[in-house]
DNA sequence: ATGAAAGCGCTAACAG
DNA sequence: CTGTTAGCGCTTTCAT
């Protein structure tokens, strides 16, 4: 291994020399700082990042908390942070939570002893006052899919309400006027918000959303399914489901197919996410689009931003917006 | 920050002492080493991963090579890797290398810079010596889903070939004797191995494979879609099609049902994978399972294995076997 | 603009 | 079994 004591021998200079000239320092005299470089070059010298993480206490890494990283989802956000880190010639590293309440502080934690100040955390259990206690102390703490207001330039979220409404105002537009929900017990905000937006949108109509005409589960396909067939069993009638997600929407389809209905004919369904899973089913689903990997890569941006020039990136907002997407799993009313 | 200075002095030892203790080396007295961890535990001291590291030129991570992550398929090594390290109380470290030849070396070269010598590479590019070269050179690199003889003690693998004869084997009981294939143009030896092995189940037979059953593109949907098409333009009869993945496979029923084949009745299909599209299209669908998550974690404990005691692991092979899973693609033949 | 020297927190001989 | 000592490779005052 070469190390800058290396470096400095053969160009004949100080380690400061060759440490000023490696971090791009301007106080070093030209033709020195070429040649440095050059011995730089011809030894194929590499800084140790520990000793450097060691004495400086930090390290240029990005750090991804979330909760799994099986389903396409959190794939999306781990490929957006990669992505970034890679053009910003940054490390990545990642820590779930496992679904595990206290897990989540704990992988901030050992992030942050490995040097790590960017962490984009998609945090589930964590209170808002936690979180802005940890951005407080954290400088390139990034939130990634939820809004905590007393932090909101460390946010970068989506109008879940927006996509409710968009959703609903898609199949309004439809003629549509006989709804059903397909909703999800998560515990954040997300469910309730995509709802809220959908109950705004309708009661501009004076369409009140009852409880009859939602069902819930877990947030994958056998619980669309079983919900869809909840709400078939009820007495009540409907043209379109709305489900929280995808694969809920696809679980949905599947069960109102089974159930001799057609879709979108019958019944139309749009989902929220629009992942690989919205065309790989019949019909292709209809779908609000989150543009998540954007978000990921925006989201480790700013928070290499927020490590380097803090001010630029202050008092901003970052909200995203979602957007419709429109296949084949809705038509217009008969 | 509490060093260990700071817990040797309060514990009243050396540092060495709090050093051999933190380390669980056994060469502390009983009550000098229960007296430490009292003091450790008072002062919530930990270790300074970088320090460490940087005496050691190694650390606790486990670094994670892939060509991307957003896919479902990665995102389960990424899962089995991530659940592994957690166990062992690693961190895990990623650097995808994009499906750009050389930033696989790249990738792996910075790894090494933070001291991981525990590498799980899934790799497309490198060719079987440099791969030798670089198990050589790193006690814990790992080979995934490939195999490579000159280092077989060091390849988690699967047995692609057995996989294609279960797939015909499967079918053939089901009473078909036409087939179409669907295999995919990428540079690795996966979809001849599933190929091949399907050629030796049907040989057994006296049933030959010609080019015009095989139709190709790349490891995606629509592609499958395509090539299902293609397949129908041509002047062939099959009435079971191997597709080279699941999702290749929705994509050819698709294709298939657009085209007015009734699937499984008039076509069976069947894919390899088994990751979740194969139970969001209609029918769902009959795959191979490969478990990836279990090879992933498997592959990461075995690196752990070899730099912790190593002959524990030598010599060994390990190889996985795909299973068949039933579901709705698939019947009998007329 | 450059160099000397101290030290980041830890491990690892080597003594005893 | 325990302590002393010397670094690991780098950054960072503080001189010059």
């Amino acid at each position: 291994m070469v190390t800058i004591k290396d470096v400095a021998r053969v160009a004949g200079v100080s380690t400061s020399t060759v440490s000023r000239v490696v971090r791009g320092q301007s106080k070093v005299g030209d033709q020195c700082r070429a040649h440095v470089q050059s011995v730089i070059k011809a030894l194929g010298y590499r800084p140790n990042i520990n000793a450097r993480a060691l004495v400086s206490q930090k390290s240029e890494m990005l750090g991804i908390v979330t909760p799994e990283f099986s389903s396409n989802f959190f794939g999306n956000i781990a490929s957006g942070v990669a992505s970034a880190a890679r053009n910003a010639n940054y490390k990545v590293m990642m820590s779930n939570s496992q679904d595990i309440p206290h897990t989540e502080l704990e992988a901030i934690a050992s992030l942050r002893e490995h040097g790590c100040q960017n962490i984009i955390l998609h945090s589930k259990f964590t209170d808002d006052n936690t979180l802005a206690q940890l951005a407080a102390d954290i400088p390139g703490l990034i939130i990634i899919n939820r809004f905590v207001s007393a932090i909101a330039s460390r946010c970068v979220w989506i109008d879940n309400i927006a996509g409710g409404k968009m959703a609903v105002e898609h199949l309004l537009d439809k003629g549509h006027r006989q709804f059903a929900f397909i909703t999800s017990d998560i515990q954040n905000q997300d469910p309730d918000d995509r709802l809220n937006g959908c109950r705004n949108a309708l009661s501009k109509l004076n369409i009140s959303v009852e409880p009859e005409q939602i069902a819930s589960g877990l947030p994958e396909m056998e619980d669309g399914y079983r919900a869809a067939e909840t709400l078939l069993a009820r007495d009540i009638n409907f043209t379109a489901v709305i489900a929280y997600n995808d694969a809920m929407a696809v679980g949905a389809m599947n069960a109102l197919q089974d159930a001799g209905k057609k879709v979108p004919e019958d019944v139309s369904v749009i989902g929220f996410d629009n992942l690989l899973i919205a065309t790989a089913c019949r019909p292709y689903l209809t779908t609000m689009n989150y543009p998540i990997f954007d978000m990921a890569c925006y989201a480790s941006r700013l928070s290499i931003l927020l490590t380097t020039c803090k001010e630029e990136a202050e008092n901003k907002t970052h909200l995203f917006m979602p957007s419709l997407v429109e296949r084949d799993s809705v038509c217009q009313v008969k």
